[in-house]
DNA sequence: TGCAGATACAACTACATGGTCATTTGATTG
DNA sequence: CAATCAAATGACCATGTAGTTGTATCTGCA
């Protein structure tokens, strides 16, 4: 957050953190961390609907976290760059750390 | 996202995406980066209701974006860990990337 | 104790969005 | 062209939540 920030910049910003805010994407990242995957794919591999899957995906691909690729009568996505899981790593960083406070809070009141 | 990832963690990561996700709770943040400040100074600093700031406030302490602290009759929110502008900071490269790419994709079609 | 300022909270409305179902579009193959 | 599989889309419902309004709680002070 270097830059001016207008409202405008600021909410193209919260969408993007909003698009992440949602355990079903979550997954679906997860899952073409091994590698691009058509959407049946990603289907059986979340156990989610095939219109959720492609709902999603649409989300996704619309913010540019994940590419789209016709390979036939398939459709492959894939993961568009790693600094999604840079992201998700720094959250979770955060979480233990988070954690540990709460914890050390809990006990300094015990 | 190197560990196990249960349902349970990525719900807790998602929520912490989704605190993110609102301009007002971004404006705020941004707001405490040059220091601690109380609510009223938050909603002369950005222009929200009182009780909206509160409100927010709350979600961001509640997920352990910001520490709380009375100072008399005021109380003192702050940014618990610069953590939190790294991943704007990468979340901005990003969407500066994904225009980046767009132009060039609408540049090859032309 | 009573007052005034600061903050939190509850109830409510309006809106966005996740999930499902049914349908449609698109591509392959016979 | 017909049949079939993959993916996308539209309609719909249910839920969550941002914002407002009014009120309650808490602190410091006269």
């Amino acid at each position: 957050m270097a830059r001016p920030m207008t409202p405008a910049l600021l909410e193209l910003v919260a969408e993007r953190f909003r698009v992440l805010g949602e355990p079903a994407r979550l997954r679906l990242l997860q899952a073409l961390r091994d590698g691009p995957a058509s959407v049946t794919r990603l289907v059986t591999a979340t156990g989610l609907t095939q219109a959720n899957v492609s709902k999603h995906l649409q989300l996704l691909h619309g913010t540019g976290f994940v590419t789209r690729e016709r390979r036939g009568s398939f459709v492959e996505y894939a993961i568009a760059s790693p600094d999604v899981f840079v992201l998700c790593d720094v959250m979770c960083a955060q979480l233990d750390d988070d954690v540990a406070r709460r914890r050390a809070a809990l006990a300094a009141t015990r």
